[in-house]
RNA sequence: GCGCCCGUAGCUCAGUGGAUAGAGCGCUCGCCUCCGGAGCGAGAGGUCGCAAGUUCGAAUCUUGCCGGGCGCGCCA
């Protein structure tokens, strides 16, 4: 990966080892200081390398500001040690200047790329049981899952999405009885599914009342299926696979067969008490786990572990699941298992999505699941729309409960961030439509044009951080931290519009009109792939 | 009891070793002869749960406590 700050870094390096002195240990920052007064970028190199060196850091600092001054020449305006031994740096316009051109060069691809080594990633989630509709926790799985594929992808890696269908087992026999029940005019049974999607398969299956009950099963987990990948697709969420568990169980011998065979080899199984167990417990569980019940039934575990087995033997690099936060019990006898089947710890990932709680008029609304009453991806999506759908569950941490205010996600208004940050990117639009595709053309084969007062704080504030994409997409990638984004997109947002308020772009002086509207075309672009990272729509107006 | 996640402004949350801890919402006060006012600006508001420790430096790392959520089946 390249680009302005990048070579900063490069240079740094550079600078620090002209100075002959033990590289640090952790890689220096090169941030923008939070006080505006302590230059465009600031690095702690010094105090790193001169604690090793056991030299005064402020003396090490101004060695590397005179290293940096002269590699860097024209393009440092100032270098200043400040505080404990901080080197605190100004870039001067021609630096600027040069990023902008180097970002545009890019195009729609600046911010991607830079996967070293690329990996086949297979990325599994959602995996909503398909005895009911998807419920808010199963649409932030799937919005967090389907960015996190969309970022890894950016980056080049090769992702293929998969979704877990668990249409094998006890479970889908009592959404077939449940539909029969309600297909006869009677409650379901002890345990059964209450909702009223239920009553709706019974109607949708033809002799319900009177088939067998495992093919009702069958044919209402069809339709439960069918519409997960509808309500999915209208969320802009797209699998590469349907996995369906039933096929663990077929052919000869079955993949839950060979599984038990591998780890029967790998000699990590024993059986007691007329079952098969696995020793996971030899790889950090706390209890062995069975695998084959002494009725002859396999568990669910050994469906999950002959699963995993079979993604393994497809050739993937790496494993990365997205569970729930109800399961995240289940991660160390999941990894266990992964390692016993021979499996390297680090070819398995197991993510965990905390909960959500809708909030409505300042209360949380109550979601109880067992008596039928939760709100659908449907009612999410149907209530505040996909893009603020997206955007509030993907703009907090994976592991923090998150409460989702609906008021302020239906509002129309920049009270709405997203709406925000899509309103930021219409108003480029217009300021471009506003300039004509002429004189736009014009501006972006202009090359190093700037305006003839020098550059404002506000046109280096957010060409910094357009320039900085590339750095925030690798954050999000390496942390599987989705939000990093949504924090990005609404800083440029901001970012644009004091720029917006304190440089006249169209009708300018004309080197300034220039260099605005290259700077606007690249916020334009960094806004629009932030937004598309998320599944979020850039709109061209609003 | 054990394990995982969380505890930062009135509310919802960013911030995984750096300087005076940030954003959005809410609240208060301003700004429409000016490229989109569906907008912009300013302000008030904080013992970063508590206590020790490591470090030149801790919201961040370690340990212990307190509080909240979730999970601990030959269920799926």
């Amino acid at each position: 990966m390249t680009g302005p700050l990048h070579d900063l870094r490069a240079t740094l390096d550079a600078a620090l080892a002209d100075l002959g002195l033990p590289a640090p240990k952790s890689a220096p920052s090169l941030e923008a200081p939070r006080q505006a007064d302590h230059g465009d970028v600031a690095t702690n190199a010094a105090m790193l390398v001169a604690k090793a060196a056991g030299r005064q850091p402020r003396e090490v600092a101004q060695e590397l500001a005179d290293a940096l001054a002269a590699r860097l020449g024209p393009a440092l305006a100032s270098a200043e040690v400040a505080g404990p031994g901080f080197l605190n740096l100004r870039l001067a316009d021609a630096w600027y200047i040069e990023a902008l051109g180097t970002v545009l060069a890019a195009g729609d691809s600046w911010g991607g790329g830079g996967a070293d080594p690329v990996r086949r990633i297979n990325l599994e989630f959602v995996s909503a049981n398909p005895t009911g509709p998807i419920h808010v926790g199963g649409t932030r799985n799937a919005a967090y899952g389907d960015a996190l594929g969309r970022i890894l992808s950016f980056q080049g890696h090769a992702v293929h999405r998969e979704f877990y269908v668990n249409d094998y087992g006890s479970q889908v026999r009592r959404l077939g009885e449940s539909v029969q029940a309600r297909a006869r005019g009677q409650e379901p049974p002890e345990g059964g599914y209450l909702g009223a999607y239920v009553t709706e398969l019974a109607a949708q299956i033809e002799g319900a009342a009177d088939l067998p009950v495992d093919e009702v099963a069958q044919l209402a987990v069809e339709l439960m299926v069918a519409q997960a990948q509808e309500s999915l697709a209208r969320f802009h969420v797209i699998f590469d696979r349907w996995f369906s568990e039933r096929d663990l169980h077929e052919g000869s011998p079955t993949p839950v067969e060979h599984a038990f065979d591998v780890l029967e080899q790998q000699g990590r199984t024993f059986r007691e008490d007329g079952a098969l167990w696995l020793r996971t417990t030899e790889f950090g569980d706390d209890k062995d786990r069975v695998l084959e019940r002494s009725s002859g039934e396999h568990t669910y575990f050994a469906s999950d572990i002959a699963y995993h087995q079979e993604k393994r033997e497809r050739g993937f690099d790496l494993l990365i699941d997205v569970w729930g936060a109800d399961h995240h019990g289940y991660v160390p006898r999941m990894h266990a298992a992964y390692r016993a089947l021979g499996g390297g710890a680090d070819e398995l990932e197991l993510l965990i999505m905390q909960f959500v709680h809708l909030v409505e008029g300042g209360e949380r609304g109550k979601m109880s699941k067992r008596a039928g009453e939760f709100v659908t991806l449907d009612d999410l999506v149907g209530d505040i729309g996909v893009d603020a759908a997206r955007w509030f569950l993907l703009a907090r941490s994976h592991d923090t409960t998150i409460d989702l205010d609906l008021d302020l996600a239906r509002q129309q208004s920049s009270e709405n961030p997203v709406f925000y940050v899509q309103y930021a990117h219409a108003r480029i639009a217009s300021v471009l439509r506003k300039a004509g595709p002429e004189l736009v053309a014009q501006a972006l084969a202009a090359g190093d044009v700037a305006p003839s007062e020098g550059l404002h704080p506000g046109e280096r504030a957010l060409l910094r951080r357009v320039a900085e994409l590339p750095d925030e997409v690798r954050e999000a990638a390496e942390r599987r931290a989705p939000h990093r984004i949504a924090s990005y997109a609404l800083e440029t947002a901001q970012l644009f519009s004091a720029f917006y308020r304190d440089c006249q772009v169209v009708g300018a002086e004309p080197q300034a009109e220039a260099f605005r509207l290259r700077l606007a075309v690249a916020a334009q672009r960094a806004l629009a792939s932030a937004l598309d990272l998320l599944g979020i729509s850039a709109p061209q107006e609003m």
